[in-house]
RNA sequence: GCAGCAGUAGCUCAGUUGGUUAGAGCACUAGUUUGUGGAACUAGGGGUCGGUGGUUCGAAUCCACCCUGCUGUACCA
């Protein structure tokens, strides 16, 4: 036995790879009910794509000139390299591309599905994940990036959160366009680590984004991150200009305007949110908690935002010659799921099944019949599944939560009344057949 | 990727300046109770002390490297 423990295959999952469990898969199944209740309501369509793509398709054609290929996990099949996707945005302009012709413009559609990230794992950040697309994609109006953002409030608070627990922070890529050609910035590698540091703003505080924008900052580890090398004078005009609490561009200007047409206020102008590097091109948004989340040990951790989005004009068009603006956002389930579950007064139902203890074998058919008249009273129910002890039978009972435990023993099943025992008080009845289901909807 | 900390039973951890056969609580198994769970008591199983190499008469303990985890940081389409 011993000798051959070596040469088991490992129990151990690859890194950034969970098993999730019940509790948490009933939680995200809420989460996507809502999700698709909001999607209808909202008048988007459904769509899936295949979690591989051709290599090229969801790397190359992206705009981002500062990534590799890197980050995806992929194999080559036939010569033809093949990745799983890292999101639900590239497959999309890939599928409107494809589809063009045939689709409306603009076209709405939303995605649940699984992507995969070769990278990192952090707290609540796996290599593999459930994301949540809407997107409009062949229309210019702002009142799409608007209602993107007021459809997403409308899925958190259908979940259970309140105003206070999230805010919509949206800013522009307009912003910094400006800020930059203010500031006469023109070199490509001081401008991403500009970008970069003003993203942190949140975290680091202007103290600690200002060093970035200079020389550089050391991080509680000791860690030294290089900065912008800006000018004291350059990273002052930055400080002022993006300490003004008005969004002066205008497009957020009429954005705004429409939220106010929504009746919609629960959001935020922050020109730190950066969201990516080359890839957006106009407004964008960031869905943020605001409560505190802990991790298992009970300490307050860097979650991040659960999701995000912006305008995106020129990426469909990589694909080919169509012209088609878009705009998007999208929601880490799992990230939404951690958060739901953290709060105090949230409970999600996990329905047991009633166990019908077994004492007489011969007498299967009088269990399965006791069984059925559980079961299709619409109430959950099993006979308990193995050959043990009634002990053992009350242990597994207890074990799985069940509500109450049925004894069908021989006295029982010549007098048709069966004894039900309800598992949280421990009391225990005489109950008639025809009385059963009645008595069972009493204890659960 | 970089940095700090950590890795002893399924889980949470103890293990003194290196010293016989590595411990506890919880969990698990069996019994006290042959038709009764959650409590108690009794007994039991379970560890190449993350891995590899080194120092030593002797290593969970010291050293080196690697792996994994946590936290920060970087990147994040």
């Amino acid at each position: 036995m011993k000798k051959d423990k070596k040469n088991k295959p490992s129990k151990d999952l690859p890194l950034g790879f969970v098993d999730r469990q019940e509790k948490e898969l009933l939680v995200r199944d809420f989460i996507i009910s809502n999700i698709k209740e909001v999607m209808i309501k909202y008048g988007f369509q459904y769509l899936e794509t295949p979690s591989f793509e051709y290599s090229d398709s969801i790397g190359k054609f992206l705009p981002d000139k500062d990534r590799p290929d890197e980050g995806v996990f992929s194999f080559k099949d036939e010569n033809k390299w093949l990745s799983l996707r890292y999101d639900l945005t590239a497959p999309l302009a890939r599928y409107v591309a494809k589809n063009y012709l045939e689709i409306p413009k603009p076209f709405k559609r939303y995605q649940l599905g699984t992507v995969w990230r070769n990278e990192k794992p952090g707290p609540g950040r796996f290599r593999e994940f459930l994301q949540f697309d809407a997107d409009f994609v062949g229309t210019k109006s702002l009142q799409a990036d608007a209602e993107l953002c007021v459809m997403i409030s409308e899925i958190l608070e259908k979940c259970g959160l309140l105003k206070s627990e999230y805010i919509i922070k949206i800013s522009s890529r307009q912003i910094t366009e400006e800020l930059f050609k203010k500031i006469n910035l023109e070199n490509n590698d001081q401008r991403l680590i500009t970008l970069r540091a003003l993203d942190k703003i949140d975290r680091l505080g202007w103290t600690g984004v200002k060093q970035l924008l200079g020389k550089g900052r050391k991080d509680q580890s000791g860690d030294f991150t290089k900065g912008a090398n800006l000018s004291l004078n350059n990273i002052e005009i930055i400080e002022k200009e993006l300490n003004k609490k008005l969004p002066a561009t205008e497009d957020l200007k009429e954005i705004l305007k429409i939220f106010n047409d929504y009746n919609f206020l629960n959001f935020k102008f922050d020109p730190s949110i950066i969201r990516g590097l080359e890839y957006y091109t106009g407004p964008i948004f960031e869905v943020n908690l605001t409560g505190e989340i802990k991790n298992g040990k009970g300490q307050v951790i860097q979650f991040g935002s659960i999701g995000g989005g912006g305008r995106y004009d020129n990426l469909v068009n990589n694909f080919g010659n169509y012209e088609a603006p878009a705009t998007g956002i999208s929601i880490g389930l799992d990230r939404l799921v951690y958060a739901l579950m953290q709060k105090k007064d949230f409970k999600i139902k996990q329905s047991r099944p009633v166990v019908i203890c077994v004492f007489e074998k011969n007498s299967m058919k009088d269990y399965i019949k006791l069984l059925t008249t559980i079961r299709d009273a619409g109430i959950s129910a099993e006979i308990y599944p193995g050959e043990n002890k009634l002990k053992k039978q009350m242990e597994y009972a207890n074990k799985i939560n069940a509500p109450a435990v049925i004894l069908y023993g021989e006295d029982e099943i010549k007098s048709g009344k069966p004894t039900l025992r309800d598992l949280s008080t421990g009391k225990e009845k005489s109950i008639a057949i025809q009385e059963i289901v009645n008595e069972i909807k009493k204890i659960i």
